[in-house]
DNA sequence: AGGTAAACGAGACGGTACGTCGTGTCTTGGT
DNA sequence: ACCAAGACACGACGTACCGTCTCGTTTACCT
């Protein structure tokens, strides 16, 4: 039985609404906890309760709802290579994201019980989409053994990461995902071989 | 002319070195200005003096002395992907770096003046290197034409950064640019088809 | 008539009890109001539906059970003098009163409605006893006319106040309310004479 | 020799001026460091630097500039007590002491540090007074023997910190200090007969 | 030799965010 | 209507770090 008032449930929302909002509008430096539980219309407690700090309350904010549709098999690796990387670039961009990707980072590396989160929740959900994409490939013969899940997931997350995040430059005409497709899958293909 | 006491001359690298020694033992957020000059024993005003922030100052001490030896030309695109791949992971491995980087890169982001002169210093250089890998390359008959560098740039920087600062796995066996050089070089020759 | 459940009995008794317990303990500013209830094994809201603040609960802990008895009639000033003051020492003194009077003495004065309160329930049942023993020992013929109360009452409860409150230093031989009756004496018959 | 950037000059006394503002206009509740620290144009580190908490600096406000003149010899131990009584008064009375004594005096006793310090300070010269004119008036032969100072202390001070402090009452005509002299002379008289 | 200007170590400065805690109110489900 | 439990808004607390400024002192160059 749960005893005592219960959490009220707009709040979680309106807090991670409430994150969202400021990074867009200011960063992720300004976007202070203060701020944050003045702008939900919620006591700082009342945060606090929720998440232990900052980095937790982002982290929840704009990975979390991240909700990765998990990509359907196209028939082809070829195909299911665009596709995870459609997803892969879904998850990394949009406004909060862009602002707060690189201080979250920073921030989930310097607390080991976040990082770890960050590895199981995050990064395994999409390692086990790759490893299906993987197996799939290998019954259909394009690939004649499964390679390393975790040099795949490099492979095809670190060009997009590094451009969204790294680069101040515009997407390639055509598209990010859609551009770096062919030569990865050649990359994957090469790996398999 | 120069007026006034000049510089002292050991301060620029007893800072570097105390920005160093701290990132490793304590991490970023602990390595804070006044612990970096009572460390190496100056004064903060000399730090100042020197760089204008403290992104500008772990810039210093751990991008900038990054001497990346132009990788030479192997005589083959292959090798020239591996050699590559190889300064790229020297660039971005260390006990410092490992700490400091995503709370830099984070730093940087959120420092104009920073960002500009990242791209240009470190971001540049290395995509010279790759310019002229591929005019090689398209000198040899191994591409037909040259790929846009900023995609060959995201496709073998960003595996490399993602596995050594987003993942906490093992190095793979045989070394993460040996591993990542077959599918990579696999990549840059779709690309250059 | 009255409507659903019955306030418990035992509860008023419980919280006193704990709110002394912990001014003793602890001390006026760890006696929380949560730490109070947790210790009477008692919700906050049966607090706060009985008391309005933390001080009106103080108040009532420790000021209104204090039963000043009305000082018997000694047959002399000099005698009434010596009773009035052994009652208003037994008021003030006490391991929780100790603790607690000059914190709860700021808190009423920062409430005018406790403060009103403290002015009728606890100075003016003292002012009453004063203005008896007076008026007797104008009977008496041992003063020529009766001194301002107000007067009377600051030279007698002043001085047991300061020494039990102020000072930090061991009760005078033979007793604080003997120790001062003599002069008090003096100090009253001066102003009625 | 003084190492290092000497306390700015003017800071101790706007903050101290700050803090009887405060007190005046707003009560000791109201009077928090922030808006102390705002108030005097100054940041909340440099309070911090001059003092540990709320009740030192407030004590430092409203306690330590109460220059106490000596007072000085009258002739007759009638006058003494009168001179005495005034100047008790006036380090008792004063816009800003009104709102903060009790709760002050509150903080004090929960400091045993400021408690020590506010004996040896505020206390301790009062007493010194005392001792003074008592053995004036021993030498004149108004007093057959000193009596104990501290109790002389407590019968000067608390009608005068009682009636300014816990009642709510007018000054009686003639003025507080007036009024109690002559019981006040009295009572000394007969501790020393 | 003396003057000048900029460097130096030390540490105080204003500002800002943090995470904690206490108060008094409100909201559950259960008695 | 009351109860225990506990969430709520509000707001003060004391700490920490940043980047700047101000001391008294030292070290070069330039008269």
């Amino acid at each position: 039985m749960v005893r005592g008032r219960p959490r009220e449930e707009g709040i979680d929302d309106a807090v991670r609404e409430a994150v969202r909002a400021l990074l867009t509008e200011t960063g992720y430096q300004r976007c202070t906890i203060d701020a944050v539980a003045a702008r939900a219309g919620v006591g700082k407690a009342a945060v606090y309760r929720r998440w232990r700090s900052k980095a937790e309350l982002v982290f929840a904010a704009v990975i979390h709802p991240v909700e990765l549709e998990p990509p359907s098999d196209t028939g082809s690796l070829r195909g299911d290579v665009g596709t995870v990387l459609e997803v892969i670039q879904s998850s990394l961009d949009g406004t909060d994201l862009r602002q707060a990707l690189p201080s979250l980072l920073a921030d989930i590396r310097a607390d080991p019980v976040l990082e770890a989160r960050f590895g199981e929740v995050f990064l395994g959900r999409e390692r086990g989409y790759l490893v299906r994409m993987l197996d799939r490939a290998v019954a259909r013969g394009e690939l004649s053994r499964r390679p390393d899940p975790a040099l795949v997931h490099a492979l095809l997350l670190g060009p997009v990461l590094t451009w969204l995040h790294l680069f101040s430059e515009m997407p390639p005409s055509g598209g990010l995902a859609a551009s770096l497709a062919p030569p990865l899958h050649a990359a994957v293909v090469a790996l398999g071989a």
